[in-house]
DNA sequence: TATAGCTTTGCAACCGGTTGCAAAAAGTTA
DNA sequence: TAACTTTTTGCAACCGGTTGCAAAGCTATA
């Protein structure tokens, strides 16, 4: 059985009070029973229990970590660094899969039950519309790597996805590539539209021609090999393809290659994330980079803020991202 | 502000204890009793407090997820089942990152002071000290993935390293490779020097002649591509390698392959662990699959038990590995 | 030394629940 | 209908803490 306040109090011979004081910084306690209280405390091995203490204070220090991205490998550095942040300013994350479609409605219900301080909701797939329960709910959340709205409903902080796909137009344009083509993910994902319009807008605006447009299924290996190979299997194929994320890119490349043509000299490719397995030398690929660090550590300060002030009005955070040049474009003329 | 069980109870007009029977199961509570309490809790839309509950019930049914595994792409699958896993059972992963190496005995005061039901310590490198310090502490605790004991001092469930070692030598032998090698990770990983037992053992027995021993720095591609190019620059390589994990020989088969050699002609490579790009096309890796579902499973089971019953005398449970044939080793003859 | 002002301390109520116990209500049996 | 069971209900104490309030203890000033 666990050491409590009672206990250390009766071992010190001090009222209950003069314990939890001793435990709550910026209260007030004299020298000597501050001393008192540590020794026993020590004595006995006493840790003070949060959850009780939460009761009183209404602040569990848990965060809800929601996502549904359990697949992706630039997830788990999403994690790594998620954690990491939490725990240097003293949150704890209870982690969600939201994998499963059904469990969108009961997880809001179970983090209410467990008194979560606020929820990060990490994901580009997830309909906004858990972001929103969750404010609805009046728990402060914010979105990471959701989508840029003028009008959010929610608190979002993302990349600017427009400005993503307009630095792919102009890398493919500046290397002297004619016919382009958008391979992008799955065709609902809004990131998708918004890369796709970004795209078409800077090749208009240099006069470039418009692209061919394709859609793999998911954002995944196996999605972007197979449509890489429908796309080989038609009579001709574009000279360079800005590709929806880098797994995606990494199964076209792969596709491209058993097919018996080399990047670059046959197809140019352009991913977006620069996850970690890009840089490896036997993919080598050259992407657009997410500022993963900078989007996790400000949704963090996001909902740090708003645990301490009352609810504001929602606002959505574009970070810029920027191109990491490997081996699968040309070099510049 | 939440609605609490007052606010029900008075709706209802009705005790409070009513009302927290309504949510407890196996209390007593008619009929007519419980429609007037659920009532009353939808109308308000009432949520029972975990944590307050907690504090009688004495059980949070919180868990305690530790890793420090947050680099190595097989983790993100990891998680991915532990959670789903944990949620099924109505059981919440608190996640900590063990990646700073000061954080250990902190983390123990942390789960303690949110009195976790149990701990699991997802980790194979993270020192066994860290699952002991929680069973001493009296919470129950399982090391997944952790090394096999005779006289374990914590519960672990782990594969069978030396069997996996043995795997490797067989199969290498089978397809008639003389010159045999083994790529380890760190080496005084434990579970490094398990395989290398196995392997070296399975080796005597059948005859063959001793393999070069070379450790590489880390689980990592690029330690498993610099150490697989310090290797190549040597006057002679070895046929096969069996290397420490998947990463580790992707690694390497980029350093083959850029050294101008070609797998599995001139030389072969077995990995372990079965991760999901192992079987990507571009990779295509010949490898022995740890069952990463069923320690999973097992080990959430293991926790699932030691939470209803006092504390048992720990064991180590070996789960058994197999190969996964694809293409870095040339076919049986 | 008396008085005012500040700090320290303990009491008791409270946070949102659960639960043993005894009284009340309902159901059985004769 | 009375006596006896069984079920349902509310009371009050408790889980492990926090905190407003007033009394007690100090220090400083006149």
């Amino acid at each position: 059985m666990a050491i409590t306040l009672n206990d250390v109090a009766q071992r010190a011979g001090v009222s209950r009070s003069a314990v939890s004081r001793t435990f709550t910084d910026g209260a007030s306690v004299s020298k000597v029973m501050r001393q008192k209280v540590e020794d026993a405390a020590i004595e006995l091995g006493y840790t003070p229990n949060f959850l009780a203490r939460s009761l009183t204070t209404r602040s569990t220090k848990l965060i809800g970590l929601v996502s549904d991205n359990f697949h992706n490998p630039i997830f788990l550095e999403v994690f790594d660094q998620f954690t990491r942040g939490l725990q240097d300013r003293g949150l704890r994350p209870l982690l969600v899969n939201l994998s499963e479609t059904d469990q969108a409605s009961s997880s809001l219900r179970m983090l209410q039950q467990y008194s979560v301080d606020g929820v990060i909701v990490a994901s580009s797939t997830l309909s906004l519309e858990v972001s929103e329960a969750f404010r609805r709910a009046g728990i402060p959340v914010v979105n990471s790597f959701g989508r840029f709205s003028l009008t959010p409903k929610v608190d979002v902080v993302g990349i600017d996805d427009e400005a993503c796909g307009q630095i792919a137009a102009e890398t493919l344009l500046a290397r002297g590539y004619k016919r382009l083509a958008f391979l992008g993910g799955p065709q609902p994902a809004t990131s998708t539209q918004s890369r796709l319009r970004g795209f078409l807008a800077e090749l208009q605006r240099a006069g470039g021609s418009a692209p061919d447009i394709t859609f793999a299924e998911a954002y995944s290996f196996e999605a972007g090999r197979a449509e890489m190979q429908r796309l080989l299997r038609e009579a001709t194929h574009a000279e360079a393809y800005f590709c929806g994320d880098d797994v995606l890119s990494i199964g076209a490349l792969s596709a491209i290659r058993d097919h018996g043509l080399r990047v670059p000299e046959d197809i140019g490719l352009i991913g977006v994330n620069d996850m970690q397995m890009s840089g490896w030398q036997n993919i080598n690929l050259t992407t657009i980079a997410q500022p993963f660090a900078e989007i996790i550590q400000t949704s963090i300060d996001v909902i740090v803020d708003m645990l301490q002030a009352s609810m504001q009005p929602a606002q959505a955070r574009r970070l810029p991202c920027r191109l990491v040049e490997r081996g699968t474009l040309r070099a510049l003329p």
